[in-house]
DNA sequence: ACTATACTTGAACAATCGTTCAAGTATCAA
DNA sequence: TTGATACTTGAACGATTGTTCAAGTATAGT
């Protein structure tokens, strides 16, 4: 007994299929991409800012007037779009100015949306 | 002092496209919508689960078989999906089968997978 | 009735996440 | 140099998440 509930003991099962959807089965590197991509997408903070900077450019102070969140809030969600290389910046005086920088995103944000409506 | 951190106070925001973007913000249905499909889709069991149901309908036993984890662990994640009306299952003897149930969620997770290999 | 298989489910747990708070840097104006 | 604005960042916090563990239900065979 101890571990009946461990990794499944293959007693019953179907193992061609297993085997078969196994070898099928998608890359460590894909799925691992693809849930840090939909990852990012899965938080309203960091929707908003997104569909916000599809508008427009913005510097911090204007996204977080946009959102109603405080300006540490979004500079925080920035920073995690900024290392996933969705969005750029570039500072003009005091200011700090963001805008998308993957136009794929867009894409995916739309389908969800289409999917979402529906 | 106090709060300068909190909620921005809007002291040199661009007033005008503040107003702008933040008319033509998306409603809270779809952002809230939008973060619950990226996030049934941001985890890597649940990828492994649906993307394996693309390929072929498949009981509890088996799906825990093709991805090496326990069956409890991908019950709990097919209960998510079941009440996200994302797959569909039926009953035939002692097993349960599982399916996919919604079309539109592979669009999306291919979408994701271009997104992610390109 | 008893045992085994095939799940489901609730509780507990560690890990991750997003926010706030407080302190820091950078730029500019007086 | 002093003070204000515009932002960034690390630490701390509560909340959420996914897993395991243990116990439960359901079906079938003996």
């Amino acid at each position: 007994m101890a571990k009946q509930q461990d990794i499944c003991e293959i007693k019953s099962v179907d193992q061609a299929k297993v085997k078969a959807v196994k070898k099928a089965m998608l890359s460590d590197k894909d799925v691992y991409g693809l849930s840090e991509t939909f990852g990012v997408l899965s938080d309203t903070t960091r929707l908003k800012i997104i569909y916000a900077l599809s508008k427009e450019e913005l510097c911090v102070c204007d996204i977080a007037g946009i959102l109603g969140s405080s300006i540490s809030a979004v500079s925080h969600q920035l920073r995690i779009l900024r290392n996933m290389r969705l969005v750029k910046f570039r500072k003009e005086a005091k200011r700090v100015y963001y805008s998308l920088d993957d136009a794929h995103i867009n894409k995916l944000f739309n389908e969800g949306l289409k999917h979402v409506r529906e």
